[in-house]
DNA sequence: CGTTTGATGCTCT
DNA sequence: GAGCATCAAACGG
């Protein structure tokens, strides 16, 4: 069930059942900010897709830290990924933000996505949105109501509007269909899951 | 140690 | 649709 808007998900919850109800909230850096419109859940029970399988390790400790902070991890050499931890401490949960709608700061976020051919393409990815947002590898282990980063309530989002499929560039547990994304929004990146 | 592989994005074909 | 950039973990010997 998405949260009501004006309010945020219990984030101590299992990632599969935080991840849809962060949809419509809001995440923020300074002035740039979007709402969230497309997610993946990793960290469950034998979930050997996710960071925290294996346990701790310096790079994923975040992720086992109290809910509501922030995982931000280097991928590909080259590009950061955000995440909201969740779960209780110690389990290892997090919800990967995977696009955004650009609502405040657009012309810096522009500014720090230069290669954006439109603004719906200006957070229609991990990597896009944490570039231009400004999210940095020291953001990473921050609490999300104090930090530098924030997640904020935002606005409420309708259960049929909301649209499941497998999770995007993984090889291991990819049947799972743990990834969330808002019906028809632009913003979302490709393939656009299309399951209810 | 050396090698492979990524929760990606951009360019060129 | 294929190839590449670029580096830190994970994995095998």
């Amino acid at each position: 069930m998405p949260a009501p808007g004006g309010q945020l998900p219990d984030l101590s919850h299992p990632a599969v059942e935080v991840a849809p109800q962060l949809l419509g909230c809001v995440l923020r850096r300074g002035k740039h900010a979007g709402v969230i419109v497309e997610v993946e859940a990793y960290g469950a029970e034998d979930d050997a897709a996710s960071h925290a399988y294996r346990g701790p390790t310096p790079r994923t400790e975040a992720m086992f830290g109290p809910p509501g902070g922030l995982y931000v991890y280097l991928i590909y050499g080259m590009h950061l990924c955000a995440n909201v931890v969740c779960c209780d401490e110690g389990i290892g949960g997090a919800v990967l933000i995977r696009a955004l709608r650009p609502v405040t700061g657009l012309a810096g976020m522009r500014r720090n996505r230069p290669k954006a051919a439109s603004d719906d393409q200006l957070c229609s990815g991990p990597g896009k949105l944490t570039a231009a947002l400004g999210i940095r590898k020291g953001d990473d282990g921050l609490n999300l109501t104090t930090g530098a980063v924030r997640l904020e309530p935002g606005e409420r989002v309708d259960t049929c509007d909301i649209v499941t499929g497998p999770r995007i560039g993984i090889s291991k547990a990819v049947e799972r269909p743990w990834r969330f994304a808002v019906a028809n929004d632009a913003n979302v990146s490709r393939p656009r899951p299309v399951a209810r």
